[in-house]
DNA sequence: AGGATAACTGAACATTCGTTCAGAAAAAAG
DNA sequence: CTTTTTTCTGAACGAATGTTCAGTTATCCT
């Protein structure tokens, strides 16, 4: 055999990106190998490398094309003129956002040191991005006095961290529904940041 | 060659797990081999099989350990009757520890996914454990009326978060002390839970 | 129709993997 | 000193790894 029937690039392509996603935020991008992404795909292994010249690349064009979509739909909303309200629309979106794509994120914050050096700075500047887009909200906050903070940084990060911790537990159809869980954690952001 | 000259378990042992917590920490459970762990100490790849029956069981085993600490340093604490008071030793206790044990707390979270179900279940039974004694504190907080949460399981899960994420980016001889850090932690979840 | 191109197979490559084990040397016990 | 036990070596095992490529077949273009 060679050429199988009714295959295509546009479509083979997609299903790799979507077969690798799911197993490396599976098992782990060193677990998995390039015959059990083919697998899952319908493939041989070789036929891999018409889509991507090594696995490491394979790996840096998931991350990196998250990551410029998060940025990207952030970017794209339309934002409040208040501080608060704004600080709202942040944890909102951001817990969306990410809860529907939970590999991505999973693979973006893990895989990290699964990266050459020159990619891993590269992802690590768009991240990097992505926090100043929250520090702006919050020092625009201080600076009308709407916000309380010893360290707008560190409030950043700790944000984030505390927001990206539904992605651990949340599952849909549990008790809570996703508004819901937004509410609460907007309820602990908004108080966190205020006096 | 065979037995080498000053070998005996009780070094080799915890030179083993030593080298290993740290290489998994490094570059993950998956892409670490037992030849690089021997190399590390300075062994070869068969010696590592006379201290632990296989490489899964040597992350099990590092993993329950360090689990176990934790629990049995917070239960060991002196603690305050007061709420309030009890949260904030709950917070700097955590950050300060886990501080303290990056490499451990990195693959108590992040190689969950490479162990079998059993062994999943578990750490997974430990880690409940430490949250419950958070959860215990909110709780009593919650019944003294001194917080206000709509939710204290998700609080719990929420606080945890938010102080793990110090371990992303802490470095000591950074910016801020721990001491700091610990303050500016403490202020933002003491307002988070309270009204 | 037929020729050009795109997509894939299947086998092969050199490495590396976790693990086992007989035997050798050091340490401990007598 | 001699025997026993502990600790490690070094080689070997089959299986799996990422990657390459000549050849084959489907699809596209004219």
């Amino acid at each position: 055999m060679a050429r199988t029937q009714g295959s295509h690039s546009d479509i083979t392509g997609p299903r790799i990106r979507s077969a690798a996603l799911k197993l490396f935020a599976q098992q782990g991008y060193a677990a998995v190998s390039m015959r059990q992404i083919a697998k899952e795909v319908g493939v041989q292994a070789g036929a891999l490398y018409n889509y991507t010249p090594d696995k490491q690349s394979l790996l840096l064009s998931l991350m990196e094309g998250h990551m410029r979509e998060v940025l990207a739909a952030w970017q794209a909303l339309d934002k409040p003129e208040n501080a608060l309200a704004l600080l709202e629309s942040f944890v909102r979106f951001h817990i969306r956002f990410h809860m529907q794509r939970s590999d991505e994120v999973f693979i973006a914050y893990m895989e990290l040191r699964n990266l050459s050096d020159e990619n891993f700075a590269t992802i690590e500047a768009l991240r990097r991005a992505y926090e100043d887009a929250l520090e702006t909200v919050l020092k625009q906050g201080v600076e009308a006095g709407q916000f309380t903070l010893p360290d707008t940084k560190i409030a950043t990060l700790a944000v984030i961290a505390m927001l990206n911790g539904v992605m651990t537990w949340y599952r849909s159809g549990g008790r809570l529904s996703l508004d819901e869980v937004e509410s609460v954690y907007w309820d602990m952001v908004r108080k966190s940041v205020t006096t």
